[in-house]
DNA sequence: ATGCAATATGAATCAGTTGTCATGTTAGAA
DNA sequence: TTCTAACATGACAACTGATTCATATTGCAT
């Protein structure tokens, strides 16, 4: 029954409601802009239009939002994961259409995405739970797509999990390279390229001409 | 000639070098533990066992150490790397060492592994340069391994700058998995895994029997 | 209409920093 | 030995920004 620090009740009515999300908002980006150190409370709440003092009765601390903001991020992300990878017609393809569509995301919601990794040094907890919940999706989705074939066996017992993070491993990593760093670039010979090393890895293709010289 | 802010001169004496060092080495144990933003200079300084104002002696501001130990971290991986993998026979067995060696480091180095992760919300560019410098290593060695045909081929341009991401990703992201947060699991079956995973990616083996059912 | 719970205000409080500085101390060159 | 630049000290001035709180205001249920 460890119920410690309880979160603030949810607003009763909708003008609270609105407030909330307004605040949770201006925080976002203010968070996404500057970084969780620079972020002030009195420039979210300006930022939101309401007074410093309203910040306190749906957040108990800055920290807070932060953990809320995750969460939110995740339940979006899920979304538009589950969404673009519906019409897959194996694992690979979902792959594939899973990436790009984290691509997108992460160029449509650059300051989530940065509040996310910002919230390992704020809440690690939350942080760790945010990405061992998506490993945990991701090895159910493996060991599914090794059971019809459409991907090689797991040669011991971890390696669905390692593969899962590894996964994760790309897409944040390209997330940050082209998603962030550089969103003017087209998706598409990322993805691509992308793609094909993690359906064929590094490995000369097999059946194709080792050495085709010249 | 944008010289802005230029780096203190280093200590002149020995004295002088050891008391920086000491003030370096608790930053980085402090920040490493606490993070950033907690770690407070007067903590640093009686860690190292020198008055407040020494530090500043040495140090412009807190961020100041923080680049200095990005730069330190990126010298002592490299050397580290550099040595792991230099009996390697090809590409992918020095990848597989590269990876077995990294984790090694991220165990024994868990505050200097945090404190360059935590850098890209201290002084971004600093943090952006670590990984860039990393990522053009490894194109190069990319290019070089597909030369000598160790490698599939690139299709195009982008494709061996992302897969240095992606191998990067990889990295990090186990990093922080085995490395970090389960610190005592046996570390060669999850370098086997990702090895062969790095090798073939996930699709079933051509030559291996598709569908043994049963 | 009226009364109460919910919501809103923003000045004041409060805790904790950083970075400075006037004053020693040290070591090694001459 | 003496002299001086380098190094070290630690108290504290100045600042910052989060959080509190006494005081309004709002709007819905009755």
């Amino acid at each position: 029954m460890t119920l410690r620090k309880r979160s603030l009740p949810p607003p009763k009515t909708g003008r609270g409601e609105m407030t909330r999300r307004k605040i949770l908002d201006a925080a976002k980006r203010e968070i996404g802009r500057r970084g969780f150190a620079e972020a002030s409370i009195s420039t979210i709440t300006a930022e939101a239009g309401v007074a410093q003092g309203t910040f306190y009765i749906y957040f108990r601390t800055k920290e807070d939002v932060m953990r809320e903001l995750v969460l939110h991020m995740g339940r979006m992300l899920r979304h538009h994961l589950t969404e673009a990878t519906a019409g897959a017609k194996n694992r690979l393809e979902a792959e594939k259409l899973g990436l790009r569509a984290f691509l997108d995301f992460v160029r449509k919601n650059p300051d989530l995405y940065k509040v996310v990794e910002e919230s390992q040094f704020v809440d690690e907890k939350v942080y760790r739970q945010y990405y061992t919940d998506f490993a945990k999706s991701y090895r159910i989705a493996l060991a599914a797509a090794e059971k019809r074939g459409e991907v090689a066996a797991s040669k011991n017992g971890v390696s669905t999990e390692v593969r899962a993070w590894m996964l994760m491993g790309i897409s944040v990593f390209l997330g940050q390279r082209y998603g962030l760093w550089d969103p003017k670039t087209p998706l598409e010979p990322i993805v691509e390229a992308a793609a094909a090393m993690i359906a064929h890895g590094l490995s000369p293709a097999p059946g194709a001409a080792p050495g085709r010289a010249k």
